[in-house]
RNA sequence: UCCCCGGUAGCUCAGUCGGUAGAGCGGGUGACUGUUAAUCACUAGGUCGGCAGUUCGAGCCUGUCCCGGGGAGCCA
């Protein structure tokens, strides 16, 4: 019995086979007078082989009425093509079908709009552009863990469920087994020690606040996994779900945190332009044109690095209408940002140093007491593809900022215990693994680069 | 959640001044061809997003709701 082989193995074949087994999706069927040419493509790359069957294959009638999505297994020989536009064909001695597909099929041999294809999420990936986007998906997260094992870092698993709703990263979602019609209560207000862990639980926005935890006994750390955010966010860059890159590093300081971010997104870049090089031309060729030197542009140069201070002045002087001023103290606004990436640098650029007014307790406040040690890389396009700090490290001030900001100290003693017990400089960031798909593939929604993305008012599939 | 744009055949769209529905692709049938999103001919296919209103008459005008897209905020 001969084994199946994928297509992506078959396509890189150095000599004729006498016999293959091959199995996949029809994507075309042209029919000549004595014979067959069916396109199949199984998934395992973008290319698709070229069957040759000729009339006198058994139940030749039956196979030529096949359509557009069937699926078929075929034994034959791997011989030259006789035609252009491909190597190798595999002339048949028998099709057996697998499942046929009725001619409603909603995939066309024709280009369909993203919006459709949404909403066909469980076929959409038998597409060309959406099995290419899912392979490359696979590949970068194989990278982004290449990346970190090269350099020593550990990857951790944060909880999914979390107890804490001191994560302060956004809206969560409630996690719990009571039943909604009839929620225990006392003194009025929802009774949580009756819930399943006894108290309010939530998936969590962040791993930050744990992995912190292994930074400051592993060394380099990382978490990857899915994150969950809550907010009524309707944009091409925000879903309900996603997932999450968060590197934290022991002794490092807001500068290493920089280095490490851009070595990160051009190490990802650079991993995608060499090992996925077919499904990378497909969208260069038919999703953005400039895909490639965008690439390029983020492999070969150093990101510009300007403290939020000297961006508010660059905008200022830059003459631009904004819509919403530009003030020191203020955050900056998505316009803001895309003039400085978009506009006036062209590349990717790191805003660090922000006010410590419109940042997150954990981060180090600097010197001149007004700021904070946080960054941000901003992308062409995307905006927001990291934000990170230098976490304060000083217990006394970390303390002072929790309470400052009306937390309670109590829900943080864990958090404040690894800084009273040998604390050390730190910094990390996250990234958004979307974001970084929809960099390096030219795709603008966000909901475009996830199998079945999540988002207010939707929950399908 | 706010602002702007859109919803017409399975898909992508056109539809003039308010006068009763069109194309390409896809499907079906046939022809032709080592073809390449093949080509050619014929053919079927519609509650014009829902509801209400104006009008002799609404795909077109008004109101409202639903859905989609772009932008904004929140952020990754």
């Amino acid at each position: 019995m001969t084994a199946r082989t994928k297509l992506i193995e078959l396509l890189k074949s150095e000599a004729a086979q006498e016999s293959v087994l091959i199995k996949g999706w029809i994507r075309t069927q042209r029919e000549s007078k004595d014979f067959s040419f069916i396109e199949l493509n199984d998934g395992s790359c973008l290319a698709n082989i070229q069957i040759i069957v000729d009339n006198d294959v058994d139940d030749y009638q039956e196979i030529v009425k096949l359509t557009t999505g069937a699926a078929i297994s075929v034994t034959g020989e791997l011989v030259e093509s006789l035609g252009k536009g491909q190597k190798w064909e595999v002339r048949a001695r028998a099709i057996g079908v697998l499942g046929v597909a009725p001619d409603d099929f909603p995939l066309q041999k024709k280009r369909h709009t993203d919006e459709y294809l949404r909403t066909i999420a469980h076929l959409r990936p038998r597409s060309n552009k959406y099995s290419a986007i899912f392979r490359m998906r696979s590949k970068l997260s194989f990278a982004v863990h290449q990346f970190f094992k090269e350099r020593n870092f550990q990857w951790i698993h944060t909880p999914i469920i979390t107890g804490s709703d001191c994560e302060g990263a956004g809206e969560m979602f409630s996690v719990t087994t009571m039943d909604l019609n009839n929620i225990p209560k006392k003194n009025g207000a929802v009774d949580y020690e009756q819930d399943f862990f006894g108290k309010e639980a939530s998936l969590t926005v962040s791993g930050q606040l744990s992995v912190e935890t292994f930074c400051l006994s592993l060394g380099d750390v990382y978490t990857f996994g899915p994150t969950f955010r809550s907010e009524n966010s309707n944009t091409s860059r925000h879903m309900s779900e996603f997932w999450m890159i968060e590197p934290e590093m022991a002794f490092a300081d807001i500068h290493d945190d920089m280095k490490l971010g851009q070595e990160f997104v051009q190490y990802l870049v650079k991993y995608t332009m060499e090992e996925c090089t077919e499904d990378l031309e497909l969208f260069a060729k038919f999703v953005d044109k400039n895909l490639m030197s965008t690439l390029e542009n983020i492999v070969n140069n150093d990101f510009i690095r300007l403290s939020y201070t000297d961006a508010v002045d660059l905008l200022l002087k830059s003459n631009q209408k904004f819509e919403f001023p530009v003030k020191w103290g203020s955050d900056l606004q998505s316009e803001h940002e895309r003039f400085l990436t978009e506009k006036h640098f062209k590349q990717p650029v790191i805003v660090y140093d922000y006010p410590k007014d419109i940042k997150a307790f954990y981060m180090r406040i600097n010197d001149d007491e007004k700021t904070v040690a946080a960054m941000d890389i901003l992308v062409p396009a995307i905006g927001e593809i990291i934000g990170g700090s230098q976490r304060e490290e000083r217990y006394d001030v970390l303390r002072q900022r929790i309470t400052g900001m009306g937390f309670d100290e109590a829900d943080y003693w864990w958090y404040l215990d690894t800084r009273k017990y040998g604390t050390v400089p730190h910094a990390g960031f996250g990234l958004g693994f979307e974001r970084l798909l929809m960099l390096v593939s030219g795709i603008s929604n966000i909901r475009d680069v996830i199998p079945f993305p999540r988002t207010p008012k939707h929950l399908e599939f």
